[in-house]
DNA sequence: CCCCCGGCGTTGTCCGGACATGCGGGCGGG
DNA sequence: CCCGCCCGCATGTCCGGACAACGCCGGGGG
């Protein structure tokens, strides 16, 4: 039965290969439990590092799941095709090209406005580092204006701006705590009139409000941004690449 | 050295760290060599399985690269941390909640407009299935209007609406083709006239473009998807999680 | 009748060996 | 001096064996 491939695919990929038909066609069904390592080894006369070989791929590929003493189960009839999105940084979630900049203009310790702590969210008149800023092309041209602000138990970070890279991996090293989490909020809006006079647009004219929290292992707010950009201006691109192939 | 770790540490676990550590504090630079499994059989006086098993580790963590007659190469001395947004199907993508669903109102072959065209991008005047729509909430709120474009090689798909799950899905299915990625554009502007009269808003009151491509393995658009959300009801929300620590 | 414990089955870890395959560099020929 | 072939080395594939750790379930005791 697995004589018949060409010499040159590996024996545990024809292993691989029978059992992922066998759980695609419904023979080795999803909840079920696949032959054992013996049982395998027994009928298809080979060593258990090969067989064991072939259902580290099956594992790999998210078809199966596999637990000391209990066996293996069959946890998915078809490899899942998920669409993904990954980034390093946070500079690829907002997009911003290499020669852009954060021209942070102020920083100073202030209490959350209550709109700002319904956001975060915290207690309102809880005292946060604020840096308010604006993010600004090669050529001076503002592109967005942006209002950060940090948990109070990383003020300390203030003394250190401006930081070379992005503030949330400065925060990082510098504390050795961990962003687990970032939940980035879109809304359309008209501009508020400070943003609008920032970067030259009329009063009102239609804006993109981008709000972005970064969350820790409890899920608390440890950074939050809020920034505006001028709509007419601007699009937000997203690329989902879907998983490879089986 | 391997002997210190408690023995409930598998061995090739602890070889991993020693490694790990070596890459993390530079004895071992990115763009080198790793000793060879011989060298590390030979010094740590263990079998060339357990060598492997921790080698495998350390591509599975990205951190190592092999090549079969060229060696073990560091390729990050960092484990990535990535940031990653995954979806299984393009609901999550639109956020549509489980109660809502597509309304068709018409399926028709037609000319692309240029400003249609200039969005898959295709020759303007080329005839394209379209569907017209609205995505309403389970109390026939209408909650978007929607439009999608799908290539004419895929128009037969037509005889087959509604389809259950999403059209990508099926398309893939019926025609054995493959969506390989997912380009979603979201930009602000004021809401159409007939757009903001099926949504029940004002005219010109600020709305949210979602523009959605799907594309196959040569980039070129199978399915466009144009869909208009109120502002002031709609906001886009994504949740980026970080890849597990090491 | 219920609970605990122990045995058996299964996967995990670790050892040994052998040959295949691919890469790269050294060496020899043009 | 350059090109190509060949050989050595590193990883890939595959075989054998042994014991450990863990889950599950049934049998025995309370």
């Amino acid at each position: 039965m697995l004589d018949a491939a060409q010499p040159r695919v590996p024996l545990y990929a024809r292993i691989e290969a029978m059992l992922r038909d066998g759980i695609a066609e419904g023979r080795h069904p999803v909840g079920g439990l696949l032959p054992t390592e013996a049982e395998l080894c027994d009928q298809l006369q080979v060593s258990r590092h090969t067989v064991r070989e072939a259902l580290r791929r099956l594992v790999e590929a998210g078809l199966v799941e596999r637990r000391q003493g209990a066996g293996t189960m069959v946890v998915a009839r078809q490899p899942p095709r998920d669409f993904v999105q990954s980034f390093r940084d946070m500079r690829g979630l907002s997009q911003y090209a290499e020669d852009t900049r954060l021209q942070v203009n102020g920083q100073r310790m202030a209490a959350l406005t209550p709109e700002e702590a319904a956001l975060v969210p915290a207690d309102p008149g809880a005292r946060w580092l604020r840096l308010d800023g604006v993010r600004v092309a090669e050529d001076r041209v503002p592109i967005a204006t942006a209002l950060v602000l940090i948990h109070p138990r990383f003020a300390a970070i203030g003394a250190e701006l401006p930081v070379r890279g992005a503030i949330h991996a400065e925060i990082e090293r510098r504390f050795g705590v961990e962003v687990r989490e970032v939940v980035q909020e879109i809304c359309a809006a008209p501009l508020p009139v400070p943003v609008a006079e920032v970067l030259g647009r009329k009063p009102r004219s239609v804006g993109m409000r981008f709000v972005r929290r970064y969350l820790d292992a409890e899920e608390e707010t440890m950074i939050l941004s809020l920034s505006w950009h001028s709509a007419e201006r601007y699009t937000y691109v997203m690329r989902l690449r879907r998983t490879e192939a089986p």
